[in-house]
Parts: C-alpha cells; structure tokens; sequence
DNA sequence: TTGTAAGCGTTATCAT
DNA sequence: ATGATAACGCTTACAA
C-alpha cells in the first residue's frame, strides 16, 4: 500500500480510498490502480480486519468430517451463511475436546466472526470457553439447562423411542442396541434412550443385548461382532448410521438375515442408510434442520450482540425402509433408493 | 490489553511480556495476571497476526466434503498439520470456481498460513489466482506442465487402464464407463484414459457405453439408468466411488446380477467402497497419500518460500474385490470387510 | 478531492 | 525489569 502510493505518487490515504473504489479523482484512480496493477498489490486482510473488526469468515467445529450426518449438516450451515456473503470454514476436532478447546480459543479470538460448535463431549471448562468466547458462538446438541449459549438440539432419546416402538410393534422382542461411548452426551442420551423404552413396553432389560463403541463404522461392525457372540438378538437399534452399516456387515457374515431374522434400525438418517442393501431405517434427528437453524441464531447474533441466549428444539422422526420391514424382501433390494426416503411407510 | 496495564499499574509492555511468559518480576507478574484475570481478558488474534505475519492456520479447499475421498485427503493433511502445531481448516467449494476463486482471495490474503486446494475445474484466471498467492499453496491435481505451484498429483489415466485391463483379462468385453463431467479436470483425464485403454486392447469404442453425470451418488444412479436403457454392458467403470455405488444400484434394480451378468469397477477406493454389498473393486489413486505429500511440501514452502516450484507423482492402483470377481460371489457376501482391501487378490 | 494523523490490539526495540 | 515508542498494514475522521 506504501509502495503503491509512492509509485503513484500520491498519499497514503487516497491509494486506500482509490482501492476501496470511494471517491479519488479520474486522475488519481487512474495512478494508482496502474501502480498497484504493477507491483503486484494484494490487501491484507489481517490488516483490514484489526480495523473493520469483521473477516468474513464463519467456521464449524464437529467431531468427525468423516460422517454424513455432519456434512448435511455443513451443508445446510453453508447455504444460510453463503447467503451473508460469509464464507464457511469446518474444522474436524476428532472428539479430541483439548483440541477443540484451542480451536475455540484460536479461531474465536477473532478470526472468524462467528463459530457452530457441536460438541460430543463437554466439560466445564470447555463450557466456559463457549460462554466466554469474544465472537458469538451457537451451540448445536445437548447442553446444560442453564447454559447461557445459543442452542439447538433434537431429544435424541425420544429418537431412541421411536426406534424401539417401531419394533417392538412389528414383534420384535430381543431387541439390542449398539451404542457410541458412554462418556460422550449423544451416547449418554441414547443410552438412556433406550432402557427407558424398554421399560415402558414392559421388556425386561438384558445387558448382554447392550455394547459400546465408537460412532463408526468400524467399531460398529466389532461391537455388533462381539454381541452376536454371546446373545441372539432380533432386532438391532444403532446409534448412528455408520454404525448401523457395520452392525450389517456383521450380522450377514455370521449369516443372520435382514431383516427376516435380525431387524436394523440406524440415526441420523443419512444419505448413507438409502445407500445401504437392504436400505437401513433411520431414526432422523434433523441434522440439516438443525444446522440451518443455527446458522440463522449466529447471523441474528453476529448482527446484535446483545440477543438473549436462545434454544430450539427439531424433534426426530423415523423413516422406515427395508432393514426393519415386516415383509421378507427379495434376496436383492427391489428397487433404486428414493431420494425422500421419509415417504416409505411400512407396508403391514 | 490497555485495560490489563492500566489496573496493574504497569506500562502496556510489561503486561503484554507478562502474558507472553516472557520476564517480569514476580511481583509484576501476579499483578497482571491478576488484572487480566478480572477483566476476563482475552488476546486478539488478529493484533497479534498483524505483528507476528502468522496465524497458526492451514487451509484446504475441495469441492465436495461429502466425497469420501476428500475426507481420506482431509485426515492425512491434518495428521501432517497438526504436528507442526497448526490447525486445518477445511472449506467446500461445490465446485463453483468463482468460489473457489474468492477463498483463495480472501484467505489467502494473509487469514491463514498456507493452503492446499484441489481443483476440478481450472481456467486461466484461477491459476493465475493461485500462483500469485501472497501465502504458499499446493495444489492437489493435474495442472498445466509449467505452472510455477508445487503440484501433487496421481496419473488417473493409468488408473482407467488399470480398471480396463483387470475387466479384460477377467472376459468382459462390452465395458461401459460412467463418467463426471467433462469439463472438469479428472472427468476430461478418465475420459481420455477409457478411450486410450480400449483402443490398447483393441476393442471398438461404442459411444452408447459412456455416459456422463456428476461425481456423484444420485447422478451415478440416473447416469447408469439411461445408459441401460440403450445397451447391455458386461462391465462398468465408474469415475469415482459414489458413481459406483450409484451404478450399483441401478443395475440391481433393473435385475442384473453384480459380478455375474455386470462387472463393477469403481475409483478412488474409499471406505465407502468396502461398505457396499457386494464389496466394490477400486482403482486407488492414492488420496490419502497425495493428502500427505502435499502437506509436506506446504510446511516445507512455509519454512522456506524460495524453495522452486515442485511436483510430485503418486502411482494409481487397483483393489480388486468382489463387484468384479470372477467367481460367482454367494448370494450374500461371504465375510466382512477387510481393513486392508489391497491384499484381497481375485482368486482364479 | 486530497493529505495528515489517529487509531485497530499486539509485539519488539531500545533506552533507562 | 521496565516503560516509551515504533512498527504491523490498513481505514477513516478531520482539515486543508
């Protein structure tokens, strides 16, 4: 900017005003938008925000890129702050929570001006990094009833619910669960979940039926492994859909049929679970809904500081499809996945 | 920060020292700590980038996050960014490359470190944008030979062939190709690699083959759907993983059998790939490596920004499973899927 | 319209 | 060890 305005032969100020495109006589933005065309003149943002006090830029921290429920998600996030003129940028924290409590440090000491947080595990401290972050921040998932943040979530263990009423009403009675850790909030929520439908259909509850992993695929298809090793379910609840996807793997190789002899059920009713053969029931806990409302709570905020604390709910809904139908499928799905899913009842 | 100094009753330097960890008579130091302590202070990141030329953050910009593929690259960028006590941060581009082009304006100016984009589409402008970056970029993809950017790529017509022969030498000979776009960068290099494949082989190129949609999923599916609806292959190369799973099921849904009446073979070799029933076979083109590589060169270029513009080459190669087996797979699929897909070979 | 100068919030240099 | 003071690169009153 100095090097422009020297070569131009002008002030300091009005290379700024000329780049800026305010003001500047014919002359003069003639001068320096030569000169800056020769030196090769590129603002530095950094500089620009210290003053405007604003980047542009808004980012997401969730736990894992890798999972579909969290790209739509991101999707649904991008499309609100694409429309604010926002960029958005996503950063995978991998649950590791020391990492995301530097990524909040980091980023919301004012280089983004604003952050989507969704958090699987939340300690105090990282709570009060949320609350005390100098740029808004919007909470999506479970949190603490008093907490002073922006908030949206979904009732995950009414999500459970409908999952377990779904097959216990087409008869299923060994119904197992195939969670994520326990010591993260979806997994404690679930979990809680599920024994509480169970006990409100009068079944009793059989640990053995209950196993713990991670919220991948891998792990999904191990701890599925390890429960068709001692037990004899008929019906599986998954935590998520990639582990869903695994309990599948699992359960064709130790050759239980489904869902003639093992019924599946999934969350988050992703793009992944219409991908699937036989395509998986998913409870859907409005992960594109939910993104999309919190990117409308930060902009609200980023534009007046001063909102209450605010907190919305998106309550989940379950989409029946093959892996938990009551009617015997052909041994090869019978046709092309649906692009909305949620429109497939059960048939009985 | 003028706060801090003022409560402790200090000068402004001594404060910032004291919060740096950097001198400061304990005396000093409890004093400021103190005052920082009760106005909640907080350091402003951008002040301190403006004065240190560093932010501490790297960036990688792809189309699709949703793409598995991208998400391999993302892992083993951040594996190599983290150790150098950065932070990724990831943006999806959709493919819209004055989108492209405005990240790059913006952050590159200084928001952050460094930054490795991926390209699928590239004109003159964009290149121009990216080799006069005033911060390192590496590009991950094929690039015009002279382009002054350090350059990770893979040979994606070798991989085509590799496809193409492993589907010859099995017997097929009415081999179809379902292609991404053709004005993008990948979709123009598989295209030229099917057609140069066949012709080594001596097979007449038939045009009613080769269809055309994006990368992915749903237009894998409708691709596949029209090119059925005219011919009868006996095999199908996908340009990329969620094609395949697209082509997959289009074709069980219009009842062919998958391996025993069509061959599929994908690209990329993805987790996704070892998810589907039957197991699709995959050209690996080495994502999760190029991530690495071109991390690499990034942290290199930041350390020393004389460094000449470098290329690095990462062989293609193929997971052959058993959506392209040559022994009629069960009616189920015979076991789960393996971590390391590479060392399934085809077993006649 | 144009230039001078005062920030924006830090860090770093240099006397003291 | 500490305190002025000058950067860092830009925007924006305010005067001229």
């Amino acid at each position: 900017m100095h090097t422009v305005a020297a070569r131009a032969g002008v002030s300091i100020a009005s290379a700024s005003r000329v780049l800026n495109g305010i003001g500047g006589s014919p002359e003069t933005i003639r001068k320096v938008r030569a000169a800056a065309a020769e030196v090769g003149y590129v603002p530095n943002a950094i500089a620009r925000s210290l003053q405007s006090q604003r980047t542009g830029l808004v980012a997401l921290a969730v736990e894992d890129i890798g999972n579909p429920v969290y790209v739509e998600m991101m999707r649904a996030i991008e499309a609100v702050v694409a429309s604010s003129g926002r960029q958005l940028l996503v950063h995978a924290t991998g649950g590791r929570i020391d990492n995301e409590t530097a990524l909040l440090r980091r980023l919301a000491n004012r280089y983004v001006d604003g952050m989507i947080v969704s958090p699987i595990r939340v300690t105090d401290d990282h709570l009060t990094a949320l609350v005390d972050s100098p740029v808004p921040v919007v909470v999506v998932g479970q949190l603490g009833a008093d907490a002073a943040v922006d908030n949206v979530r979904t009732d995950s263990r009414h999500g459970v619910a409908l999952a377990v009423d779904h097959l216990v009403g087409t008869g299923r009675r060994r119904i197992g669960f195939v969670n994520g850790p326990l010591d993260t909030v979806p997994g404690a929520a679930r979990d809680a979940g599920f024994r509480a439908a169970l006990l409100q259909h009068g079944i009793p509850l059989d640990e053995d039926l209950i196993e713990v992993g991670d919220f991948q695929y891998a792990a999904g298809r191990a701890a599925t492994e390890r429960l068709l090793a001692r037990t004899d379910p008929d019906a599986l609840v998954c935590a998520n859909d990639l582990i869903a996807v695994g309990a599948l793997h699992a359960l064709l190789a130790a050759g239980r049929r489904v869902p003639q002899d093992v019924a599946v059920v999934g969350m988050d009713d992703t793009e992944l679970a219409r991908m699937m053969f036989p395509q998986l029931s998913s409870v859907s806990l409005g992960s594109a809904e939910r993104g999309r409302r919190a990117a409308e709570l930060l902009l609200q905020r980023i534009a007046d500081p001063t909102l209450p604390p605010r907190r919305e709910q998106v309550p989940p809904s379950l989409a029946i499809r093959a892996s938990s139908g009551v009617t015997p499928p052909a041994p090869r799905p019978a046709g092309p996945p649906t692009t909305h899913p949620s429109s497939e009842g059960v048939t009985s």
